[in-house]
DNA sequence: GTCTATAGAGAGATAGAC
DNA sequence: GTCTATCTCTCTATAGAC
């Protein structure tokens, strides 16, 4: 008889750790600055090792900004679905992202990071994110208003309000106020972050409207 | 009679031209990607000339990063002083943030690639932001509630929206929704972002009052 | 002040053994 | 699959002439 079958084979377990490695050090120093010597060495191999996976560093990198980034698109919208009024979709959406970036962590880092580096077209990010913008168009256009009177947000602005005060406070707090604390990450400070971002969600978009649920 | 006095020696000129090429060139790429060859040859000299005015390649970047942001935190300290209400004195505040981006279209990216590649300690960055970060818990604390019972937006999720908002629109959007047109810091963009931060401020904080003033 | 020339250190990619 | 060995290129930093 031969061994019990195993659900991964030790190819498959190598290239995800290499893929971990190499997603945790892409959104710590970047690009150019990750050594690939520096992947092969968490993995535990040697850096000869990575090209029977991956052709180059740069097919690395974009393994690893699918990975991080689809599995982003896919729990966003799941949580979006549904026949709740927008804006509690809205809400649910938010707290998908915050959970996830709780199990994803570099998330935040390598977004800002493939903004910043992308030279010309970044594919696989202007697909990843096409969604979220489609999404801020709708609210824009059909939101409630926040005050009688007061002039909605532009969708680009909306979206950058709520994406850009996530990743801002998920990214730079910890380095330019580190009194707070220089681990963000811990599921109080997740949950807290979560919150406060609904909070900022609403106030942007107005109060949560009841009339055709409750 | 000698040749009529310069205010500006050539020296100063080249060494002028040799920031402003290295300031544009470390916001476009960061610090690891740029080289100081590209630096030269946009200031139209020989690469070992740069030695001659700044030590090395990270001398230089220091050098770059105390200029855009020494002169940031002046203006909007500037701006900020005054008897005004404080609501109003914020929005003249973001009102100087966002023109001084328009002198320096650079800040925004300087700024967010700066917090991503920060090692332990990033003291020009921390000095200049400080003073930011003392303002938003003066705001979180002394604030107007944006509705009775609603609790107030702690000041770190306070600062990281108003500065997110404005940095991620800047920055990801000309990137991420290249319909938008490409070219963000167009006048007319400009004042439009700032009218837009201004409501997202505005929202945040309560509307404004106007108890003491008018 | 600015140049040419070169030293020296990495780092990615490749060839081929096991 | 993973390794050792090596090739090659790029970039910073330095030395020293003009």
């Amino acid at each position: 008889m031969s061994a019990p079958a195993r659900l991964t084979s030790k190819a498959e377990r190598t290239r995800s750790a290499i893929l971990a490695a190499a997603e945790a050090l892409f959104a710590a120093r970047g690009f150019e600055a990750t050594r690939l010597e520096d992947v092969a060495e968490r993995v535990g191999i040697r850096r000869a090792s990575i090209v029977y996976y991956f052709r180059d560093k740069r097919e690395l990198y974009q393994a690893v900004l699918l990975d991080v980034f689809g599995g982003l698109l896919v729990e966003v919208q799941r949580a979006f679905q549904g026949s709740a009024p927008l804006a509690s979709r809205v809400e649910t959406a938010v707290s998908a992202w915050v959970e996830y970036i709780g199990r994803r962590p570099s998330l935040p880092r390598l977004l800002l990071r493939e903004v910043l580096d992308a030279t010309g077209d970044a594919p696989v990010l202007r697909e990843q994110t096409a969604p979220f913008f489609a999404l801020a168009q709708r609210l824009a256009a059909s939101g409630p208003r926040p005050a009688p009177g007061e002039p909605q947000l532009d969708p680009a602005h909306l979206a950058s309000a709520i994406a850009g005060t996530s990743v801002f406070y998920l990214t730079a707090l910890p380095m330019l106020v580190p009194e707070l604390g220089a681990e963000p990450l811990s599921p109080e400070r997740l949950r807290a972050h979560r919150e406060q971002l609904l909070r900022v969600t609403r106030r942007l978009l107005g109060a949560p409207r009841r009339f055709d649920k409750s």
